[in-house]
DNA sequence: TATTGTTATACTCTATAACTATA
DNA sequence: TATAGTTATAGAGTATAACAATA
């Protein structure tokens, strides 16, 4: 009977040093709480937020190839593979024959994968705001803009 | 506030919908952004980020047991199991006899442990100021303070 | 030759559950 | 009975490398 338990941020009486003065350290710590109610949510849909986010890009961007999809979500080809099983194995995603090219798939949602990425996505929204609601719609703004900002640091 | 010109860790062309207003989802593209360049500098030592805290923590707070050290990492105690076995066969961590339960261990770090510890920490430093380095100090402190007050919210 | 998808394999991180030896 | 550590097992998520079919 093992309990993870949630994840606390500081332990009464723990010293955390250098780690308290490590931004990688905070920015790893916020995205496990964000995604801590946010997987629980989408547990009885079978969805995680990698294939999430596979079932969105794919929806808007419909007849993408694995490889497209692969480097789009930044993972190698066999993980994309592995990805566009699960969700084909859930009824969300298929592969449909590329015409121009026949060692390829063009990958779509299926009519159930459509309505149910609608309730998916309005449940993940939901779930977004609830955990940064305690933030004042200024500090959410600036804090996504800073996030933004770090991510387009070049090398 | 917002900057709509802000580069986003997009590939072009591709349409990204509801996943650009998800505060969830800049988290953790700017999480895997921190990761990148730490978990490369940390190889050679075999350390990772999940290895790299249990040293620093067991290190600030020696005799810690496993539980314990489980519990402040937010894991199972199987989970902390196999992080002290990876650290023990490095040669950074050691069980000691629990003079008070002889069903516990107390945690420490070996003195090579406590060596190394001190060079992987500056490395770790140096790699998250890097990181960083093109926001202004200002933005480093906002970005800290907000992360951290996310992370005090309560569920 | 190069590319697409696939398979095989491996490693990390995590979990649950059952076991042992103490408490 | 409860707790500390362990082991067994499983499942995501990721990677590299090799392969067949096709370009």
């Amino acid at each position: 009977m093992s309990d993870p338990d949630l994840f606390v941020a500081h332990v009464p009486g723990i010293q955390y040093g250098v780690l308290d003065s490590l931004l990688g350290y905070a920015v790893r710590r916020a995205q496990i709480r964000v995604y801590e109610a946010f997987i629980l949510a989408l547990e009885p849909w079978g969805i995680t937020p990698p294939r999430y986010s596979a079932m969105v890009i794919v929806s808007l961007n419909p007849g993408l190839k694995l490889t497209q999809l692969a480097k789009i979500m930044g993972i190698a080809r066999s993980g994309a593979v592995i990805l566009v099983d699960a969700l084909e194995e859930l009824g969300y995603m298929e592969r449909q024959p590329a015409p121009e090219d026949r060692r390829a798939f063009s990958l779509a949602l299926t009519p159930k994968g459509r309505t149910d990425l609608a309730r998916i996505s309005a449940v993940v929204q939901e779930q977004d705001q609830r955990v940064i609601s305690g933030l004042s719609t200024a500090e959410q703004t600036e804090l996504h803009r800073l996030l933004l900002k770090l991510c387009a640091i070049p090398d």
